[in-house]
This record gives C-alpha cells, structure tokens and sequence, in this order.
RNA sequence: GCCCGGGUGGUGAAACUGGUAGACACAAGGGACUUAAAAUCCCUCGACCGCAAGGUUGUGCGGGUUCGAGUCCCGCCCCGGGCACCA
C-alpha cells in the first residue's frame, strides 16, 4: 500500500482546530457581524454547568446543531454559532451544594472543563461571543430587563404560595418535595404565603397563544405551548349571597348547566370564606382551612385522592332560579385559577359529582343525550353533548345554544358575562437562593419599593461562605448585613437591598440576544446587529424546555418589543426539538451505571466519528439508541473513504458513478435541513460504496463532492482531506455545496414490479421511456407472470409510471 | 384522565403525496489473504416449505376502504414523554 499514510483520527483534529483557531475560522468580529451578508442565526440550547463535563446527550444536541449550522455556512450563508452557560440557578446551586464547594470556584472549573470539552467535538462555535449568565458584564442587563419590566408595570410583588419545610425553615423548589416529604429531612412539607416578585406574563396569554401559528416549530411544541396556556371560553356569574349584600363571582365554562348547580365551592383561601361562615361551622372551617395548609402545594393538585370539604353554613342565590344553594369549602377548588370560587354542577362535572357523592348534596340532571331519561338518577356525572332538559325556559336547547342563550340572559340582568380564561399564570421570578441576579430593587421604609438606578448596575452577587440554605428561612443574601445594608436611591434614607435572586429562566430569557453584542458594555444588544441577527432564524434544542424556557423567551421578547427596545416580538422564527439518546434501549443514569463518557469515545475513535456515529444511530428528532458495537460503522466508513481519496486517480466522474452522484447531492441536499441525518449518512455511504465496487479506483472528481458533503458531520478529516486533493484555502472558507443536475439523476433502465392480482409475481427492466403498451408486453413475456396470468382474462391494469404494473385477471 | 411521539428482521433503522417492505449499518455465520492475530476484502442473512425455479407468510392486535395498505379510516393493546382537581 504505497506511501498512503494511515488515518490516525487524533492527529487530524489536532491539526485542524489549532488551524481553525488560528485562522477565526468560526469567530467574528463584532464589525463582521454588523456587516454579515445573508446572516443565519444558528442557536442551540446554552448548558447549564452542573456537572464535572458534559454528557453524550449533550454532544448530541449540540452536534446536530453544528451539523445544521456547517450544512447552511456551505451554502454560502453567514452563519453566527454561538455558544454559552446557563451557569447561575439551582441546577448549579444544588450541585455546588452537593459536593460541598463554593459555586463562585466550583462553577468556573466546570465551565472550564466544558469549553474544552466543546472545542474538542469540533463545534463551529464563536469563541468570540460567549455568553456566561454568571459574568456581571451578563447579570448587568438581565437586571436591567427586571428594571424595564418593572418600570413598564409588568412587575408585581404579591402574596404567593410556596413549599415550606418546617423543619428546615426554608422554602422548597416543587422537585425537592418528594412525596410530600422535605428530599432533605424526611419533613411533612406545608404551604406558606410569602411576598414574591411576578412577572405578569398573564397579559400576554391571548397573544402568545396566537402567535404560536405563525411560527415554524414542531407540532408538538406548539401544542405543549398551547396546552400550557390553555384558553377556556365561559363565563363569569355573580352568585348573590343570602341574607346580605355582595355576591360569589364563580368562572365557569359550562354556563348551560346553570340549573343544575346544586351548590358552590370556594377555595379554603377565598377572601368571602369568612363572611359565608356561620357561628355554627366556624370551627370546622377553621379546622379544614388549617389542615389544607399543611399540606404541600404538589399533593393538593393530586387528582386520584378523595375529595375531601366542609359547609361554610352560609347559602347563595342561583341567579337563573332563585333557589338558594349551600356553599363550602374544598382544596380542589384553586385560588389561583379563574375567581377561586366554582358553582358545583354533579351531574355534568366528575370532580364535582365525586363531592356530591361524598357528601350527599343534590344532582339534578340538566343535560340530556338523545333517549335518556332526564329523571333516573346518574351513576356517573354526564359530560357527553346532548339537550338542555329542567332548564325552564331554555329546555331543549343545545349545549352549544344553551351557553349563548343564557349568557345572554345573565348578560341582561346584569349577573353575568362572558369570559375568557387562561390557565397561564404569572412567572413567579425570585428565588429565595443565593446562586443568582440579585433583584435590583431598595426597600425603604417611607418609598416602598424602590428599583435600583440603571447606573448603578450591576448590584453584584457577593461572594459568601455560608452560601447554604439554613434555618433562617430567607435568602442566605439576607445574613449578609453588610450587603443588604444599603441607602434608598430615592430619599437617601437608610434601607434594604432585595436579598431575593431571580429565577434561572429569567437569564434564559433572553441570552440569545446577547449573543451578536456579548463584547458590549454600554447596552445589552446594539440595535442594529440585532436587527441584522435576530429573531434567531434556527433554534434547536431539548424538549424538556418546550414549555417554560420557550415561553418565558417569547414573553421577555414581546415585553421588550412593547417597550421600544426591539422590532420583532418572536424570538426563534424556527425551533426543532431534537431527541434523547439512550443506551442499549435503557435511559441513562448514574444510578443505573450505563453513562457514556464522551471523553473517553472521543479519545478511542476521534470527534468526527463519534460525530457520524451519534447523527447515524436514528432521526435526529426522535433520538437513538446508542450501543458500543454500532460505532464500527462509520469507524470503517471514514477509514474506506480516507483510504479511498488518498489513492484517487486524476480522472473524470465515471457515467455509471455521474447517477449515483447526483442522485445523492440530491438527497443529502434535502435530508440535511430537514434534520434527517441518519438518512443523509447512509446516502454517502451508499455511494462511496458504488464508487469502490469491485475494488474499482475512484476518480478524484468522485471523491472531492462527497468530502463537501460530509463536511457537516465529520469536519476534520473533511478538511483534511480536501487539503490532500490539492486545495489549500480551507474547506469551510472556499468550498461550495454540490449542485445537481435533475437530467442526470434519471435512470435510464427501470425497473418495474409486476403484480397480478396485487401480489408481486416478477419484474421486468425497461427503458425508461418506455410507453405503458412495452410494459405490459415486456410482464406477459415473463415466464412468471405468465403463469399466473395463461388462461384468465386481464380485467383491468393499473400502471404506475416507472414503478409497476397490477394485472387484475378474474 | 387529556395531549404528543412511537411499535417494522437477532439489533439500530429505511420506505417521497397509498405502489416492488427491510435501504444504510451493527451483530452473527461462511470464505479469501496471513505463520498467526488484527485490519481489509468477498458471500449469506425476516420466518416457513423447496436442491433450485419458486411458493406461502410477514410491518403490535381486530375489522374496514382499495386493483394494491407499514402508510388511509374505525375499534383496541403496549412502550416512551409531557400536562393534569384549571371548573
């Protein structure tokens, strides 16, 4: 084998990293971005750095995102790269925590140990514009949108619900309630009211919801989105209380069923409980009301327990009958969703004819279906469409007329509207933690709450020992006295920082903004790159983060945008949810010991081929099952096609191998920006495979297409290799993509499946212009077919151009 | 319970708007080269019957539409993920 050195993998990545680095291959000046000509935002889901490194699936989100971004810059766009660290929050937190180092040293090693773990897989990334949400040159600004917000009143500090450990005296995230249970001490965790900053991102329900179908985005995301923020169309109906003045305001999207509400339910925490409660029940209620805060706000929402209420003693009036209906309390009813107060209907709604059950209350049955007995007792609550039946005036209306119909009648008398409802409700954003944005607000005792001037940004997050959630009950930021101390920017009186962070989605919330103009610090974006670059043209990342991080980015976007700070109020004008890979068909986990090191793969078989092997095992959007042994594969194939490149002849395309060439431009061309990798990969292999059949040697016109082509997927020895077939400017800078011609992807001989009677019973090679009457000729001379067919008459013939031909003989 | 995915050889998977099921790989078996091993190359590879030609059968299950169904329709089962007392 003469003179062809071996393909040593480790080598050439070496080489063409240090030379990508050297030459800027993939980093721009902030001038070059200003001036990019045909830009494409290629934007991948930054990772949060709470781990020692990065995992498998981590490479392959990112991998198949540099993929996308190479495939495009080779199609001659400017494609921007970036990449960054989600590094403040509790995923950071709780791992600093976990092995016992301060986040400020532990936090740096890993994004450290990250950034050469990137660079190392061979990402197209601009280590020029990186984005660390822990850097105050980053926090400055993500404080400064809580100041836009808050200045644009889309801020709101209000009483909120939370997880209490009683033990711990501490607030607990909903994943560190387990079972009921503080994940830490074993607890009975309790429900606590504490004063927290929202974000009334419940205003923009109505347009977020519509947005969603104007934006290039996986079905399933849109739907995930709109189930999150759930519209529900109803209406709003006044219950006036008897004996006294006022009424109970309920929502209800079934306001057909109003003759059949036989009682009302108030949510423990409704501020009428009090008045409706009569001398006789007071005990009661206050017993029921202190035994549902004891419970955890995760085990109230649970469906599958037994309803569980007591009577207030007090009555309302049902508007469209008169009759006067029992009110209680129970824990299924929720504050927070609609006016926290229901009028029950048992026998069209489950949970309420469960309650009715319970506790033996009413069911009158006011919707019919066609031949029911509108007077036998349900077993069931009927929730099927049907006529309106004990309904007065209004029986015998559709359920769908019967909701106008007395709408329109509460309307009237003025004890009822229409309405909508949205089950999104506001961002809760502070966070009772140490390891993240302090919220730039003073409290002074005579100005209230008092926002922190723009100049005096960033408020620095201090480093402290004591970072540890403890028994104090508040952020640990609050035992720092010499920190909260500070003086109102109002009055100059003496006051008190805020000593609550923000949560992490709010650093997500718009980092992808930062990007183009991470190297300013006078501004968070410069309006004009961000004009150039944004909204993100191609988004990839974890369906984990389909609803909240999406959400929160769409939100921030179109406060800023309503706030004259940007022109675009959708921030990723295509997003691709990429899946999960798992492990000889188990998920991966440390408990379960299955983890791939990418460390370790990327040591044994090179980054270009643990590249191909990752995009190769399934669809990129439905994830893989990775198994040791597969990797052989595209081991093998790269080293044939090294191989195969290096002993290429100077000649041109053979007219057998010009077909298959241009028939796989064509399919890669199209599978790539479509994410279907897998597929494009096999199409190289298949054709590296008909340029070497019967040990022929390839042609260095044969060859030099199919090194663009795997660019996107191995792009080191890519480089290398186009190097060695005599170009010495780089691929990435002078190569084109492959064009194909359409003419020559046609096949000149066919070859056709012949059916009789549906059942494949021989095929026949014909030219490729051959009329339907040669076909026909060519299946009747086939011996096979002829057997089935000697003696039958033909009773139809179906003919699929160039594919096949269906005799029907009877 | 609701909403998404998905179920195809020993394995990962292909199959464009209904049109020759299993591309491309892995594993396995056989062979070549080699002192040997590795590497490489060649062949076989859904099941059943058959020496072969070929036949029967086959895409989770049961029906249906169609000349023809992995693909469409109806009714189920199983696996993965998300949401869930949202009135």
């Amino acid at each position: 084998m003469s003179g062809i050195d071996r393909y040593d993998a480790q080598a050439v990545e070496r080489k063409w990293q240090a030379l990508w680095a050297a030459r800027g291959t993939n980093t721009f000046t902030d001038e070059a971005l200003a001036t990019a000509k045909d830009p494409f935002y290629n934007l991948m889901m930054f990772p949060y750095p709470s781990a020692e490194g990065l995992h498998i699936g981590n490479i392959y989100a990112f991998t198949g995102a540099d993929v996308h971004g190479r495939y495009w810059r080779l199609r001659g766009k400017t494609v921007f790269e970036p990449i960054g660290f989600d590094a403040f929050g509790i995923h950071s937190e709780n791992y600093a925590l976990k092995v016992g180092t301060n986040p400020n040293d532990l936090i740096p090693r890993n994004v450290e140990n990250f950034t050469r773990q990137l660079k190392r897989i061979g990402g197209m990334f601009d280590w020029d514009h990186v984005v660390d949400t822990t850097d105050p040159r980053y926090y400055r600004w993500t404080q400064w949108i809580f100041l836009k917000l808050f200045e644009g009143g889309l801020v709101e500090r209000r009483n909120a619900a939370v997880n209490w450990c009683p033990s711990c005296k501490t607030v607990l995230a909903n994943e560190q309630v387990v079972a009921g249970l503080c994940e830490r001490c074993d607890t009975a965790v309790e429900q606590r009211q504490f004063l927290q900053w929202f974000f009334k991102i419940g205003q923009y329900a109505e347009r977020l919801l519509d947005n969603i179908a104007t934006l290039d985005w996986s079905d399933s995301t849109r739907k995930a989105q709109a189930n999150w923020i759930g519209r529900s169309e109803g209406a709003e109906v006044d219950f006036p209380i008897e004996g006294r003045k006022g009424a109970v305001r309920v929502f209800t999207t079934r306001p057909d069923t109003l003759f059949g509400a036989t009682y009302m339910v108030l949510a423990p925490e409704h501020p009428l409980v009090d008045e409706l409660t009569t001398p006789g029940q007071r005990d009661a209620v206050d017993a029921y009301r202190t035994q549902v805060g004891k419970r955890d706000l995760i085990e109230r929402k649970k469906t599958d327990k037994q309803k569980t209420g007591v009577f207030t003693g007090g009555h309302c009036v049902n508007p469209i009958n008169g009759q006067a209906i029992p009110v209680w309390i129970a824990d299924y009813v929720l504050m927070e969703y609609g006016t926290g107060a229901i009028m029950a209907v048992p026998a069209h709604d489950e949970r309420d004819f469960e309650f009715a059950t319970t506790f033996d209350l009413p069911i009158v049955r006011v919707i019919a279906g066609p031949g029911d007995d509108a007077s036998a007792p349900l077993d069931a609550a009927f929730t099927d469409d049907g006529v309106l039946v004990n309904s007065g005036d209004f029986d015998g209306a559709s359920v769908e007329d019967g909701k106008r119909r007395i709408v329109g009648y509460l309307e009237s008398r003025g004890a009822g509207t229409a309405k909508v409802n949205f089950r999104l409700h506001d961002w809760c954003v502070s966070r009772q933690r140490y390891w993240g944005p302090p919220i730039p607000i003073v409290h002074c005792a005579d100005c209230g709450a008092v926002p922190v001037p723009e100049s005096q940004l960033p408020v620095l997050l201090p480093r402290i020992e004591d970072f540890k959630p403890d028994d104090s009950g508040i952020s640990p930021l609050a035992r720092v006295k010499s920190w909260f101390e500070t003086t109102c920017p109002s009055c100059g009186k003496a006051a008190r920082r805020e000593t609550d962070v923000s949560d992490t989605f709010l650093d997500s919330a718009w980092y992808f903004m930062r990007y183009p103009s991470a190297n300013r610090d006078d501004a968070p974006f410069d309006p004009q790159v961000t004009s150039k670059w944004l909204p993100v043209h191609s988004y990839i990342g974890g369906n984990e983060h389909a609803v909240l991080h999406l959400m929160y980015s769409r939100f921030v976007t179109m406060a800023l945008k309503d706030l004259g700070h940007i022109d675009f109020e959708e921030p990723f004008t295509r997003f691709r949810a990429h899946g999960l890979i798992i492990n000889e068909g188990m998920k991966m986990s440390k408990s379960r010991g299955n983890v791939v090191v990418p460390d370790t793969l990327i040591e044994q078989y090179g980054a270009d081929t643990v590249r191909m092997y990752l995009m190769f095992l399934g669809p990129y959007e439905q994830g893989g099952d990775y198994r040791d042994a597969g990797i052989q594969g595209p081991t093998a194939f790269l080293a044939r096609l090294w191989q195969s490149v290096l002993e290429a002849e100077d000649a041109p395309v053979d007219e057998a191998v010009e077909r298959k060439l241009h028939q796989t431009i064509a399919r890669v061309t199209s599978q790539i920006p479509n994410l279907h990798y897998n597929t494009a990969i096999a199409a190289l292999m298949e054709y590296l495979n008909v340029v070497r059949a019967g040990g022929r040697k390839p042609s260095r016109a044969e060859v030099a297409p199919i090194i663009v082509m795997l660019a996107p997927f191995a792009p080191h020895i890519a480089e290398e290799l186009y190097e060695r077939i005599g170009h010495t400017e780089g691929l990435f800078e002078t190569a084109r993509w492959p064009q194909f011609d359409p003419a020559k992807i046609v096949e000149d001989v066919l070859d056709i499946g012949v059916q009789v009677n549906g059942k494949l019973r021989g095929r026949v090679s014909v030219a490729s212009d051959a009329s339907e009457a040669a076909v026909v000729e060519a299946a009747r001379a086939n011996e096979n077919v002829a057997r089935f067919i000697d003696g039958r008459t033909i009773r139809k013939q179906i003919y699929v151009a160039g594919k096949l031909l269906n005799l029907v003989v009877g």
